[in-house]
DNA sequence: AGCACGCCGACT
DNA sequence: GTCGGCGTGCTC
């Protein structure tokens, strides 16, 4: 029945950046079309992958357009309307096309038909067995190439795909089988999906919250869980509480409170960073143990190897995962039985992606709380601005943890070091490190406690200089300084990654005297060596954990105690217990008093206090010595008195006053150019034509300026703010604007941003 | 985004 | 005389 209706052609969105939908016939032996289907399609002189989004018996499109569906991903469940729901809102809300969100946002082994067939076949490994692994080194005769790289792919990551393992070598089949006859691997198959089992779960929940009991929760945790879980319907909370005051805690009691009640549920769970994924993830596991399967939880980033990627997408996608354990790039992960959202240090830069689609993972999970009417928990000691004016509003409703978790632990004492005073009555000081901080170091060393002194900026010094002519070492790509990295002797660019040897004199008048002007995080290490004899420094920073896996090896080190003083960047600022950690050290803070950006201070509060959070945890009395050169700004004054609701109360005002967000809405046109002038061109003709839109009145456009980096890999860069203190009429103009800038010429390229962070 | 076509400078 | 630069235009 029903032929003549029969849906013969489907509209299939594309990663480029049109946002139109292409139309193709579908084919009529195929699984019956319907959105959310992956196909592979021709498109123009290539094969692509797209995504269905509508199913029509009939196509506007002239017959000789249309071209044919090549291949139909049948092995993979579609995607859920609501999933596609969630595209369309990111794609709408971010001004992009649907396929540009949509496409990027799937694994990589769904955009590769190669990859379809085995998609959730039954995953097929070979491990490592103890004798293999003395025998298997030997074994190979040195000839025979492409076993030895088996052999050397086995033993590096012990357990080996079998489809990875025929990639390496055809006939890898049978050769790991002779091994598993040697005894020196061994087999399994595991059935995708076959752990599945909501049953188990239903039984078990019971349990998780017996072992949650065991917890011993504070009035404040026990009441912000009791409200999360008799919450209905669409439901955001802001989780505020103090580093050490158990969020995590109340996010677990929330989960196993979920899972006890809807057997069948998912969770996603955002953290700001990769490092920070494997504390969670034990704490998850710990947690749950014997009541979700092993497989229940997942994680993912982009840490991920490939395939370890997918199938942990997909087993969210098939509802096997249960808790997703992510960074930003989760939040658009398919979970059709979504039912709570946590977005941990929800005030964190880092959920704001930064090229391509700059969507914020922590906006997009607040609209899915909305769109499933589930609860979301946004955490933090410090929230954004954002989020703490949605709270005032009553929008968000505030949880609060005063209180660190941990009887003893009590907050550091924070104590500001006025560098002017220091110098004014001659205090020694040595390489940027004042007399009172080297004196707690010392302290510490001698009690056997650990001091981590904070400094965001990598490298030795920030600038080489020469004395008598002035001439300063600059990139020779970018408009900005290079700097001067000590280990690597060498002079890198941290915009373009331009490297060269440090010179041995000015190349401009010959002076020997050139000197490395300012302090990095190498310079600090160095200095501290002399400064307290005896005591072993440790950094971390993007330079010594640029190695995959690193920065959790040198985190296990301080953890051991085989570290006295630990100098990093923000990198030690986030999440990590540092057990044995009792004075913080703060330097150059003061950089972000006189930035330019509006939300300076308000980053700096947070990472100020979240540094300072790392001390004392443990019943130790921790200390934290903030040097400045202006310890009567405000903020600082804050910062001592732990008074986030002060500031961000003083900071809502500021920003009310100044029309700042959260007051206005905001969106950036940023273009890149040969030169300075064409850019600026191109900006001001988007500029005039913004001004000539029927809704102009309710948005205003500033001056197009230059980029504070003008120029990065010989690439100009200015942008343009455009902003408006209705959300809605900000949308309506910058759909409206786009075509036209599509049409503007004279640029390398351009890109508009909604709700920027970085102005 | 790719990948073509198309029209002007330095090479075998 | 070509090879190749990237400006412009199109992809159901």
């Amino acid at each position: 029945m029903g032929w003549a209706m029969t849906p013969r052609f489907v509209r299939v969105a594309l990663d480029h950046p049109l946002t139109a939908l292409y139309d193709y016939r579908y084919p009529p032996d195929a699984p019956a079309p319907q959105p959310g289907i992956l196909v592979r399609v021709p498109f123009g002189r290539r094969e692509a992958v797209g995504l269905i989004f509508e199913v029509s018996a009939h196509s506007e499109v002239p017959a000789n357009k249309l071209r044919d569906v090549s291949a139909v991903c049948a092995s993979c469940p579609p995607l859920s309307g609501q999933w596609l729901d969630l595209v369309g809102f990111a794609a709408d809300y971010y001004q992009r096309g649907l396929g540009e969100v949509a496409l990027p946002a799937l694994p990589q082994a769904l955009r590769d038909p190669a990859r379809w067939e085995r998609l959730l076949a039954p995953e097929e490994r070979y491990r490592v067995l103890p004798a293999g692994r003395d025998a298997l080194p030997d074994a190979l005769p040195a000839r025979a190439q492409v076993l030895r790289r088996l052999a050397q792919a086995l033993l590096e990551a012990t357990e080996l795909d079998l489809a990875d393992a025929r990639a390496l070598h055809p006939k890898a089949a049978a050769t790991l089988e002779s091994w598993r006859e040697a005894g020196w691997v061994e087999y399994e198959r595991v059935e995708f999906g076959a752990a599945r089992s909501a049953a188990s779960a239903v039984a078990n929940a019971a349990e998780a919250s017996a072992r949650s009991a065991l917890h011993q929760l504070s009035d404040e945790q026990a009441e912000a869980v009791e409200a999360i879980l008799e919450s209905r319907g669409f439901a955001p909370f802001l989780l505020h509480g103090v580093t050490g005051s158990g969020k995590t805690e109340v996010y677990l009691r929330a989960l196993a409170g979920l899972l006890e009640r809807a057997p069948d549920a998912q969770a996603l769970v955002l953290v700001p960073e990769i490092n920070l994924t494997p504390q969670f993830e034990a704490a998850f596991r710990t947690r749950f143990a014997g009541v979700l399967p092993d497989d229940a939880i997942v994680t993912l980033h982009s840490g991920l190897a490939e395939g370890e990627r997918a199938r942990h997408w997909l087993a969210a996608h098939t509802e096997r995962a249960r808790i997703v354990l992510g960074t930003r790039l989760a939040v658009m992960a398919s979970l059709p039985r979504l039912a709570m959202l946590v977005v941990d240090e929800e005030h964190d830069p880092a959920y704001k992606q930064q090229e391509g689609l700059r969507y914020s993972a922590r906006d997009l999970a607040v609209w899915r709380a909305k769109q499933l009417e589930v609860p979301v928990v946004l955490g933090s000691a410090t929230p954004s601005l954002e989020s703490w004016w949605q709270a005032e509003q009553g929008r968000y409703t505030r949880l609060t943890l005063s209180r660190r978790a941990v009887a003893e632990a009590v907050l550091p004492s924070i104590r500001l070091i006025d560098l002017e005073e220091e110098r004014r009555r001659g205090r020694a000081s040595f390489e940027g490190l004042s007399g009172p901080l080297i004196a707690a170091m010392k302290a510490r060393l001698e009690r056997g406690e650990q001091s981590l002194i904070f400094l965001n900026r990598r490298g030795y010094a920030p600038v080489l200089s020469c004395d008598a002519c002035g001439w300063v070492a600059g990139c020779p790509r970018c408009s900005a300084y290079v700097v001067l990295h000590k280990p690597e002797r060498a002079l890198r660019c941290h915009h373009c990654g331009w490297e060269s040897r440090i010179p041995h004199s000015c190349p401009d008048c010959g002076n020997v005297d050139i000197a490395p002007m300012g302090r990095g995080t190498q310079r600090i290490e160095e200095a501290l060596a002399s400064a307290v004899p005896g005591a072993r420094v440790l950094r971390i920073d993007a330079d010594s954990t640029r190695r995959k896996g690193s920065a959790q090896a040198l985190f296990s080190d301080v953890h051991a105690g085989e570290v006295d003083i630990l100098v990093g960047t923000q990198m030690v600022a986030k999440g990590h217990d540092f057990q044995r950690v009792s004075l913080v050290g703060v330097m150059n803070a003061d950089n972000a008093l006189f930035s330019h950006d509006f939300r300076a201070s308000e980053r700096l509060f947070a990472q100020l206090m979240q540094v300072s959070g790392r001390a004392g945890r443990a019943g130790l009395p921790g200390e934290v010595m903030v040097q400045t050169r202006y310890p009567r700004h405000a903020i600082y004054h804050a910062l001592a008195r732990h008074d986030y609701v002060g500031f961000a109360n003083s900071q809502i005002a500021e920003r009310r006053d100044a029309h700042l967000p959260p007051f206005v809405y905001q969106a950036l046109l940023r273009a890149e150019g040969r030169t300075l002038e064409a850019a600026l061109a191109f900006l001001a003709e988007a500029a005039k034509a913004l001004a000539a839109m029927p809704t102009a009145s309710r948005v205003m456009a500033y001056d197009a300026v230059p980029l504070t980096i003008v120029k990065v890999m010989n690439v100009h860069r200015a942008q343009l703010l455009v902003e408006s203190s209705s959300r809605a009429a900000l949308q309506a103009t910058l759909r409206a604007w786009l075509p036209t800038l599509r049409g503007l010429r004279g640029v390398l390229r351009w890109n508009l941003e909604v709700d920027p962070l970085d102005i």
